[in-house]
RNA sequence: GACCCCAUCGUCUAGUCAGGUCUAGGACGUCACCCUUUCAAGGUGAAAACACGGGUUCGAAUCCCGUUGGGGUCACCA
């Protein structure tokens, strides 16, 4: 039978982190099912019958989000709300067949309800007092709620993938409503039908629905449907172990991208968070959609590690092919200048990108580093940058950059060659010259191999920085 | 508060379901050293954990109970 999943996202905010690890797993369980079962699709599905809430803009971010992610979705993608007649229709059965009633609580009622389970310790809330009353007591001038007539004997159990066989006595749930007084589905409603109707097998979701599922099954037998099978996965915290919130400055994967991340760190990242594979560490996407499973699914929340994602994020950053990254740093280059590069400085950049490459974290940092090659003339000098040019250094420049002169090609090899012998002929150690060459070239006393630097910049913007340097000598 | 879930290095985790091979392995981070023209990358190494208390057992990180701690849910939100 073909596996579906679907992500089920509200488009209230933006696609945040956790919901990009549950459409993920989502994802890879669909591809892994399409690549080594009996078929599997992934469908998308926005939760947007909140109308107060829900806006066009959020469910942007969540499509822009989830392609950025690389994670794509089989089909159209399916609106909620687009589908409220359908589920009043499901309604309107249990009405008919007696498994809901129609409730006449006043907002005021539901409170002092609420209060009174508070104040006895109770879970359970609405008392069911509309449960058993004849139509002809009906207040009038009242629209009223549709509540679903839940057992109130026995259990419901879970078989959770993930969480293991999980049950609750029916006292502990109450009657909750199917249909709002305007007639609109509630969640609760409305997940169990559109997940019947698309034909969902498995529902992989946040652990926050986990008790909602009681209610849901009892949906599912009411309406005579087969249940999908459910996986509930730890909630994604931050650093401090509370659940992820904005405050921990995690507010969409997009604010991810905008920092330099790439999508298959991101994925790999997230991936790793709650999920293993034995000691695996760099896994890619295409070993994930081999090798994922929900058994590789831990049970506890994971904490969002921030210096763990960049390191990863470094590693592919290094095993990107230069073509794809030098796109990539240019296309940032070209957003913060707000304008296209000069075209020598363009090339540099490309040229140079290799070695930058290894010496960064994401491609902002990348970005960032380019920009020595990138500066006019003359280069403004760090304060360490200047100290490194003293006195004997500029002179030891000076009579380099004489040697240089006569340099027949201007290579890292053959620069490096001429660099080192000069060095021995001044009885000194190669740092001597190498420190106050990069101070001179670049302005700072960090970059990659100086000579590679030089072979970058090439010979007349690299004599044309030195001779800067060297003022009227 | 009630109900439910969880608990191995600072963090992510392997090991837990089928107790012994675990003086608990890997990764990120940290520190040291090596490499080296700087910084990275890379290499080597170090410090670092089975929450606590009871059981069961010849033997428990692994099974059971309790405690503590953390989390989730209790809307005419999703």
């Amino acid at each position: 039978m073909t596996v579906v999943t679907r992500f089920a996202p509200s488009p209230t905010g933006y696609l945040h982190i956790g919901g990009a690890r549950t459409a993920l797993f989502n994802w890879l369980y669909a591809r892994h099912h399409q690549r080594h079962g009996s078929g599997g699709r992934f469908l998308l599905r926005i939760e947007d019958t909140d109308r107060a809430r829900s806006t066009e803009e959020a469910v942007a971010a969540i499509v822009d989000g989830l392609a950025w992610m690389g994670l794509d979705w089989d089909g159209e993608p399916i609106s909620q709300f687009a589908r409220a007649g359908r589920h009043a229709e499901a309604a309107a059965t249990l009405l008919a067949e007696g498994k809901a009633y129609r409730c006449y609580c006043s907002p005021e009622e539901l409170a002092a309800m609420r209060e009174q389970a508070r104040r006895e310790g109770r879970k359970r809330l609405y008392d069911g007092r509309w449960r058993d009353r004849s139509p002809d007591e009906t207040p009038p001038g009242v629209d009223p709620v549709i509540r679903f007539k839940a057992p109130q004997t026995g259990e419901t159990v879970v078989d959770d993938l993930v969480q293991g066989t999980v049950q609750v006595a029916n006292d502990q749930l109450d009657d909750m409503i199917l249909l709002r007084a305007d007639g609109t589905p509630t969640y609760m409603l409305a997940v169990v039908v559109d997940d019947h109707d698309m034909g969902v097998t498995r529902v992989i979701r946040g652990d926050d629905h986990l008790t909602n599922t009681f209610r849901q099954l009892q949906l599912y037998h009411a309406l005579g449907w087969t249940p999908p099978r459910f996986a509930h996965i730890p909630l994604i915290h931050g650093p401090d172990g509370a659940r992820l919130s904005k405050r921990h400055g995690a507010l969409g994967v997009e604010a991810y991208r905008d920092a330099g991340f790439l999508p298959e760190a991101m994925r790999n990242y997230l991936l790793r968070l709650g999920w293993s594979h034995g000691d695996d560490e760099i896994i890619s996407t295409d070993q994930a959609i081999d090798w994922f499973d929900l058994g590789g699914v831990g049970r506890a929340p994971a904490r969002f590690d921030m210096a763990r994602l960049t390191s990863l994020n470094g590693h592919y950053l290094r095993q990107t092919d230069d073509g794809t990254l030098a796109e990539l740093v240019l296309a940032e280059l070209v957003r913060r200048r707000s304008g296209p590069l000069p075209p020598e400085a363009e090339a540099r950049v490309v040229h140079g990108l290799p070695g930058l490459k290894e010496r960064a974290k994401t491609l902002l940092e990348l970005a960032e580093k380019t920009e020595f090659y990138t500066n006019d003339r003359p280069l403004e000098l760090t304060d360490k940058a200047a100290g490194l040019l003293t006195p004997d250094a500029r002179d030891r420049l000076g009579r380099l950059r004489r040697r240089l002169d006569g340099t027949e090609a201007w290579t890292r090899d053959e620069l490096e060659t001429a660099a080192r012998s000069f060095a021995e002929q001044e009885n000194t150690k190669l740092a001597k010259i190498a420190q106050p060459l990069r101070a001179a070239l670049t302005g700072t006393d960090v970059s990659p191999p100086i000579f590679e630097v030089m072979e970058v910049l090439g010979r007349s913007e690299s004599l044309g920085r030195l001779d800067d340097v060297l003022g009227g000598r």
